[in-house]
RNA sequence: GCCCCGUUCGUCUAACGGUUAGGACGGCAGAUUUUCAUUCUGUAAAUAGGAGUUCGAUUCUCCUACGGGGUACCA
C-alpha cells in the first residue's frame, strides 16, 4: 500500500437532523485523521433532491461544531476540492458514467418505474424475487437489448433513462475491511444498480466513489449498513480504472436501541428518556420537536467520551478521555465488530464526571443566562460559591436550578415528606432558640455557626441530628442539600434567622 | 426468501491458544455524612448451543440458534 496522506470524509445527507450514530461516525473519522496528521472533510451528499430538508445542513455543521470536531475542508469552510456539495458537482459525475459505458461496464436502461414494478410483481407471484442483473437484463429495455439506432433515437427524443452498472456474471469480489478482515461476495448475487438517475444526478454509489477518488480520500470509515454495497464500490473503482487509488474501508458497528433490538432510530430517544440527536430539532414541516443532548443538559466533552466508548476502547482501564487523549489512543484495530446499545445510566455517569470536573468559573458562564431569564439578581461570587456546593450533586447542566434555587429564593412551602420525617413537635421551640443564638453572633461563619450549634445541642442534651434536620427543612424547604453550616454562612445571618422565623410560623404537620 | 456482518456479566467491554475470565456503568451490602447526593469499600453477575482442530480453546474451523444490516431512479 502506498503511504499516501490520510484524508477522511464525513458524508451525511441533509435529510434531517444528524443522528447520534452519525456523530459517532464523524468522531471516529476525526480521531483517525488527527491521529495520523491527516485531513477531515465534510461533504454533503444531497443527490436525492426529493429528500432535501431545509435547515438540515446547517444543523449538521452546528452539531459537529458543538461536539468539537473541526473540519479541514468542507461545505462550510471550502477547500481545494470545492464544491463539497454533490448537487453542485453534477457535471463531474456524468463523465465517469460515460467512461463506464464506453468500457462496456455500464449501460442505458429505459424501463419505466411502472414496468419495473410490474416485473417485480410477476416474479413475486412466482416466489422468485426479481433482480435487475446478469440473469434478467437481457429481457429488459436497455442498450444491451436495443439496437444502437433505437438507443440513440430514444435519447435524442428525450426519453428518460438511467445508467446501470453491468455486474459481471461470475466473479468473486473481495473487500478488505480494516475492522472485519476479508469479505467475499459472489458477483452473481449483486444487481445492476442504478448509477445515474433519470433526473441527471448520480446515485450515492457513483457519487461517493467519484468524489472519494477526486478528493483523494485514503480511508472510508462509515456505518455497517454500507458493507453490503462495498463490493459494488470495489467494482466501480476497478471499472473506472482507478483501483490503485481505492481508499481502504472500515465499516463501523451500528448503534442499537437500549431495549429490544434494532438500529437506534428517531423515535427511540424520547420514548426511552434520552436524546438521539446532538441538538434539539424542530421538523420544518410537522413542527415536531426532538430533544437534543445539548438542550438536555449534556456536556459536549461527555458526549464525545461516551460516544467514543460505544464501539471502541483503549485497551486500558482509563475511562475518562479528553479529545486530545482520544486522538492519541484511537485506532481502528480496537473498534469492535458487534453493535453497541446505548446505555443511559453510563451516559449519566459520564456527564456527572465532566460536570464535577468543570471549574466553578466555567459553569458560571453556562448558568448565568438562566438568572437573567428568571429575573434573579445575584453576584458572580455568590453564584460561584453555590456552584461549588451543588455541582457534584448534579447529573445534567439542567439540574442546576432544582439543586440550588433555595440559595436564591427562600422556601415558601415545605416538602411534605421531609416535614413528616424531620419536623418534630419540639422543632419550633428548638429552632426559635437556635435562631436567637445565631442572631447574637458577632461573626457568622460556617465554623462559628457549627461551634454555636454544638454548644446549643449539648446544653439541650439532644443529638445534633435532631436540631439540624429541622433546621434544614426550615432553610431549604426539604431534607436535602449540601453541608448545613456552609449554607448558613453563605446565606448570611439575617437570612438564616428570617427563614427560621418563617418556618416556625408556617410549617404545618 | 436471498446475501452480508455479528454473538464474553443486565449494559459497554478486556483477555489476539494456557488468567481464580479483568475493568467500568448499573444492582446489592456496608462505611462516611446532621439530610439528600457525592465519595469510599466489599459483593453477586458472562464466554449462545453443538461438533471438530489441539496436550490445552473465550480465542481457530464447521453447523445450528439468535440478533443486526442489506436487498430503491434513498443515503
Amino acid at each position: 500500500m502506498s503511504e499516501k496522506k490520510v484524508r477522511v470524509r464525513f458524508a451525511p445527507s441533509p435529510t434531517g437532523p444528524l443522528h447520534i450514530g452519525g456523530v459517532r461516525t464523524a468522531l471516529y473519522n476525526y480521531l483517525f485523521a488527527k491521529k495520523h496528521g491527516g485531513d477531515f472533510i465534510l461533504r454533503i451528499e444531497d443527490t436525492d433532491q426529493t429528500r432535501f430538508v431545509p435547515g438540515a445542513e446547517e444543523y449538521i455543521v452546528e452539531a459537529l461544531a458543538w461536539v468539537g470536531l473541526k473540519f479541514d475542508e468542507g461545505v462550510h469552510v471550502g477547500g481545494p476540492h470545492a464544491p463539497y456539495r454533490q448537487s453542485e458537482r453534477r457535471i463531474v459525475y456524468r463523465q465517469f458514467a460515460d467512461r463506464l459505458i464506453e468500457n462496456n461496464h455500464a449501460y442505458f436502461a429505459f424501463d419505466t418505474p411502472e414496468e419495473l414494478e410490474n416485473i417485480k410483481k410477476q416474479h413475486e407471484a412466482n416466489k422468485q424475487p426479481f433482480q435487475y442483473g446478469p440473469a434478467t437484463r437481457m429481457q429488459m429495455k436497455n442498450s444491451l437489448t436495443l439496437s444502437k439506432d433505437e438507443v440513440a433515437q430514444k435519447i435524442a427524443a428525450g426519453e428518460p433513462y438511467v445508467i446501470r452498472i453491468k455486474i459481471p456474471e461470475n466473479e468473486e469480489i473481495i473487500v478488505h475491511d480494516l475492522i472485519r478482515g476479508i469479505v467475499k461476495v459472489q458477483s452473481a448475487l449483486l444487481d445492476d444498480k442504478v448509477l445515474f438517475k433519470s433526473d441527471g444526478l448520480p446515485t450515492y454509489h457513483l457519487a461517493n466513489v467519484v468524489d472519494d477518488f477526486l478528493m483523494q480520500i485514503s480511508h472510508v470509515i462509515r456505518g455497517e449498513e454500507w458493507l453490503p454495497s462495498a463490493p459494488l464500490h470495489v467494482l466501480l473503482y476497478r471499472y473506472l480504472g482507478i483501483e490503485n487509488d481505492m481508499p481502504q474501508f472500515a465499516h463501523l458497528p451500528l448503534l442499537l436501541k437500549p431495549d429490544g433490538n434494532g438500529k437506534l432510530s428517531k423515535r427511540d430517544g424520547d420514548r426511552l428518556g434520552f436524546p438521539v440527536f446532538p441538538l434539539q430539532w424542530e421538523d420544518p414541516s410537522s413542527k415536531e420537536i426532538s430533544s437534543g443532548y445539548r438542550e438536555s443538559g449534556y456536556i459536549s466533552e461527555a458526549v464525545v467520551n461516551l460516544l467514543a466508548f460505544l464501539g471502541w476502547n483503549p485497551g486500558t482501564e482509563q475511562e475518562l478521555f479528553s479529545m486530545e487523549e482520544l486522538i492519541q489512543s484511537f485506532s481502528l484495530e480496537r473498534v469492535s465488530k458487534a453493535g453497541a446499545k446505548f446505555d443511559l445510566e453510563k451516559a449519566k455517569w459520564f456527564n456527572h464526571q465532566y460536570l464535577s470536573k468543570k471549574s466553578n468559573a466555567e459553569l458560571l458562564e453556562i448558568f448565568k443566562p438562566m438568572f437573567i431569564i428568571k429575573g434573579i439578581c445575584s453576584t458572580d461570587d455568590y453564584i460561584e460559591c453555590v456552584i461549588g456546593l451543588v455541582k457534584e450533586r448534579m447529573i445534567f447542566i439542567t439540574d442546576f436550578w432544582e439543586k440550588s434555587s433555595f440559595f436564591f429564593i427562600a422556601p415558601e412551602s415545605f416538602d411534605e415528606k421531609s416535614v413528616k420525617d424531620k419536623w418534630k413537635d419540639n422543632s419550633p421551640a428548638l429552632l426559635t432558640e437556635l435562631a436567637a443564638v445565631f442572631a447574637s453572633m458577632p461573626e457568622f461563619t460556617a465554623e462559628k455557626a457549627h461551634d454555636a450549634a454544638n454548644i446549643f445541642v449539648q446544653e439541650k442534651q439532644i443529638g445534633m441530628g435532631q436540631a439540624m434536620n429541622a433546621l434544614r427543612v426550615a432553610i431549604v424547604g426539604a431534607a436535602t442539600g449540601p453541608d448545613m453550616f456552609t449554607m448558613l454562612a453563605l446565606l448570611g445571618k439575617e437570612e438564616t434567622v428570617r427563614r427560621i422565623d418563617f418556618a416556625v410560623k408556617n410549617v404545618k404537620k
